[in-house]
DNA sequence: CGGGGGAATGAAAGCGATTGCATGGATTCT
DNA sequence: AGAATCCATGCAATCGCTTTCATTCCCCCG
């Protein structure tokens, strides 16, 4: 026997197949026998509603699409989950796509998305701001980590929580720091670069800038060998997965964190707690962020058309075991 | 102006819907000259064909579901890539569900996937059995990581690999062992440990087994914990979350590894290579993992009630720093 | 020069749902 | 009792595409 139908439910039940419809999608406009009789009829039958024809009719996919620069970095888990969790509260389903980091595919992915999703949420997009734009004509979008006038967005921001990095910092008596830039494509890296310089100013300390480094392990590493020829004993990386790697290299040359020197993450990826000695970092509050998005896609979504939103999520700072007093001296 | 459809397009070059449609799906039935323009009219009106009609009429989704157990695990976020970059490549968009660790979500995600996906692929999947039959009843379906009879599946198989690991140890003098056994629900443990019991006894070396542990890194510290209250100079931890939750219980407590015990994990996770020791592990194939369940995936798909195929791919060992010579003595 | 065959195209029937409108019966109001 | 309502249901159009079958036109061969 074939799939079960509307209609096969309905001629099992004699009734139309409109009445099938309508104990499903509008119940209080069907009277309660038959009602009952068709979901007994259905659960008996297996039936299960073609999402394609209901979706040909409606002209919702019930699906947005979630695009990430790079599954592998260990950013994107907490907030995949978060994404997937909220669409599904929502009633829709999540499809994922891994731009592998390059930024042409990140824009050929949301071509090909179009006719699939109802809307695309793009987190920590590599592409230009103008291939973005162009991409998104006329798809709801929301950019995630990556403000753009014209279209919705939902960032993270750590200026404050750095600064409170800084105090941390500069109360277990630090004063010489240094800066290990991320990539300068990326916008997080940028904000967070300048967060840390305003907040020095501001301290009257001094700060060395390193970099720009890859926001990888190896890159971390190229960092720490950097950070060890300067005088700086506090260090600040662009993120999580940098730190491990700076961790990694001064542990291999016997230098001792938080001993003689300290190191300050970002994100607070799953890796930041595993790693010995733990990170103090920033935590990114991925839940949020990834509830957010969904939201304010899904109100694009129903409002096409509707002015672009822009929502600013404060990250926290977190000290934990990569920081501690400036040494002997 | 709404959406262009087929007719948009059929219209403006003054042809009939089915030529459009032709232009598609079979250009070679249709004169070149036509169908260029038909071509070009699509591009100008940027022409999206709707893939729910398509869906509709050929009942295919071109789309396949991946549920994982739990995305947060970094065994997974490579398994994620391989899949969708597989599946793209056979033309499927993938949709993606995190169960969160719960089996009963997984089947419940299984059962919503069914309508909007061509079939799907259960990443290690904890529910048992009996419920993922009956999940999957009528639904093309793979199985990561564990074995069913009736279902289709793809695994990893690390018995010779940890054999490997195992000779490892032992030329470095180590004789005494401990195993530090994950979940007993999850297949891929018991298989494990029955690996490393094999080869223990073969070996005729003690083996002390400890657990079972919860596969997360705090199981990882108490099997480090637990580790340290026996005299095994080298331990087998379930995976390399587990692993890097007994370097840092072992650091935190000043045992140095490899120096006075070695650690060996698996999985090879991006974690793996970042911790410090970098952890000597047996490195799971996953870009062949993902792309075989497709494939398998896709077979099942075309011929429904085809014979279920079982897929075996083995792990291979790889030394890094967490393992070294048995200490001092 | 007539007919067979092939290539290019069109007409139309669905695919499985949703939904506006029409209908008929029961209920209520005056 | 007749009219006005209202509720439950059915009819039929529609969403955008694929695909079968029929049609037309042209070319080639006997």
């Amino acid at each position: 026997m074939s799939k079960p139908t509307i209609y096969s439910i309905a001629q099992r039940c004699g009734v139309s197949a409109a009445t099938v419809s309508r104990a499903f999608n509008r119940p209080e406009l069907v009277s309660e026998p038959v009602r009952e009789q068709i979901m007994a009829a259905a659960r008996e039958l297996g039936y299960q509603p073609s999402s394609a024809a209901r979706g040909l009719v409606t002209g919702r996919a019930e699906t947005i699409g979630l695009i990430v620069s790079d599954i592998t970095n260990p950013f994107f888990p907490l907030l995949v989950r978060a994404v997937q969790r909220t669409a599904e509260r929502m009633g829709s389903a999540l499809m994922l796509v891994d731009a592998e980091e390059s930024a042409a595919a990140e824009v050929a992915h949301v071509a090909r998305l179009r006719s699939r999703v109802d809307g695309v949420i793009v987190a920590s997009p590599r592409s230009s701001s103008a291939a973005l734009r162009e991409a998104a004509r006329g798809l709801p979008c929301v950019l995630l980590n990556r403000p753009l006038r014209d279209l919705s967005s939902v960032i993270c921001d750590n200026t404050s929580a750095l600064f409170d990095a800084g105090d941390h910092l500069y109360k277990h008596g630090h004063r010489s720091f240094a800066l290990l830039a991320g990539p300068s494509a990326s916008w997080a890296a940028a904000r967070r670069s300048q967060a840390i310089r305003r907040w020095a100013r501001g301290r009257g300390v001094e700060l060395t800038e390193l970099g720009p480094f890859r926001a990888t392990f190896k890159g971390g590493r190229q960092a720490g060998a950097a950070l060890l020829e300067t005088a700086a004993t506090a260090a600040f990386a662009f993120d999580d997965l940098t730190a491990c790697g700076v961790l990694a290299e001064l542990a291999g040359r016997g230098v001792a964190v938080p001993g003689e020197r300290s190191v300050v993450g970002c994100d607070d990826v799953l890796l930041a707690k595993t790693v010995t000695p733990s990170l103090t970092t920033v935590t990114a509050p991925m839940d949020d962020l990834g509830e957010t998005a969904v939201q304010v896609l899904t109100r694009q979504i129903e409002a096409p058309g509707g002015a672009p939103e822009h929502v600013r999520l404060p990250g926290v700072f977190v000290a934990r075991d990569s920081t501690g007093p400036r040494s002997g001296s």
